[in-house]
DNA sequence: CGGTATCCCCCGCGATACTG
DNA sequence: CAGTATCGCGGGGGATACCG
């Protein structure tokens, strides 16, 4: 990115993170994403050559660095940036886009969030199979399984033959809005948005598993 | 700006806010530039067909309202990118750029912001002249006059006529330098790097004439 | 002053293939 | 798995001229 030719720190720190898909990637890197290929699933529609620029950039301007192991993290400088990804975070939850487009609705983006965010020490003790069927998702790509063995939450996209403990019929959209804090977990049980099928003790405390997303408790905007 | 495919509210934000410019445009309408030719002043390097675009922009996306009267303004959605903005200038501060880079030091920007940022209730009753000499810039782009007529300021690229109460003589590097708060002003009058000439009482108060940059207080990182 | 309209260039980026 | 290398295009944006 060619200079600002400003002497202000708000175009200085432009010139760094201003870049598309940049913040995006810091945003990962807080997250707890390390890797090269998690990182690169949470920017699906990145190109590997253009996000191993954007770390490299990072890493030249010290906000990165890169160890023998291959794991990217955070310097101080780079963790700093929290408090911008946060402010993003919540403008963009109060104002940005009202209509929901299903082509922003990746499921797979979805259910790695989702299975990084469940209350761990209130999940069963026994080993538990969490089946979601997402029925507005192309069919390849609508079904996943969450394999519980606590402390561990692993995320699998097809059924490595295990028993399915509970059964979890919803949409993408549902979840996301449940996720992003849009509506209330209860309410999209009660409409069937969200049905879930097994156990009863099980079914019951489900929803104190699931931690949700960190913009959820953002206050909306008074529609005045 | 083409999507970023995601439901993740950072995301949906920079879609908005992330193109080149525009959250400098943002700012300059934060710092109370409200027409066109002002903004373009605070973005020098920008065209003006470029600016128009933003500007539209960001008035599609519900961020600004352009009044009849041909002013900008910023909603209350604009608004709210405040702590984006200010969140930029201090990260900025602390972690961008250490090297100067002398095509960053801008003199008109320089004088503009200086002369928007006075103590008003400080300066002299009395009309008074400000000369300003930029030794380390080229001459048609080193004289500025502050002319000084309570509660008034006015920036003059041209001595039209008047008399120079006060004579300084310095830098645009040495300006920044104590305008960002990386050095202070009292050194930079000690070791001459700002010369001040004139009434003596005048030379004496002119410092406290003086606001520094909003980013002037940030505390910068321990070199450790 | 406060923009639009047009043309055209450059480079950011995607696609694809290859490597250790 | 974690990248690098190369090529080619599309469109973002600069330059310039024009307008109300």
């Amino acid at each position: 990115m060619t200079s600002y030719g400003q002497f202000c720190p708000v175009a200085q720190a432009l010139e760094i993170v201003g870049e598309r898909w940049t913040l995006l990637v810091v945003r990962e890197l807080l997250c707890g994403n390390y890797r090269f290929n998690q990182i690169l699933n949470g920017v699906p529609l990145m190109s590997r050559s253009l996000l191993a620029a954007r770390l490299r950039t990072l890493e030249d301007a010290g906000l990165v660095v890169h160890h023998p192991t291959g794991e990217y993290a955070l310097t101080p400088s780079g963790r700093e940036l929290e408090p911008v990804v946060k402010g993003l975070g919540i403008w963009g939850t109060r104002w940005a886009r009202k209509d929901n487009r299903p082509e922003d609705n990746d499921p797979v983006l979805l259910m790695w969030d989702l299975h990084r965010n469940l209350h761990v020490d209130r999940l069963p003790a026994k080993e538990t199979v969490v089946a979601f069927w997402l029925r507005d998702v192309e069919a390849k790509r609508s079904r996943y399984w969450l394999r519980i063995q606590k402390p561990e939450v692993e995320l699998c996209l097809t059924n490595q033959g295990f028993e399915e403990t509970l059964k979890i019929e919803t949409t993408a959209q549902a979840l996301i809005d449940v996720w992003m804090g849009h509506k209330p977990l209860n309410q999209a049980l009660k409409s069937k948005a969200i049905a879930i099928e097994g156990p009863p003790g099980l079914v019951r405390d489900f929803p104190k598993w699931l931690k949700l997303n960190v913009f959820a408790p953002v206050p909306r905007p008074d529609v005045a």
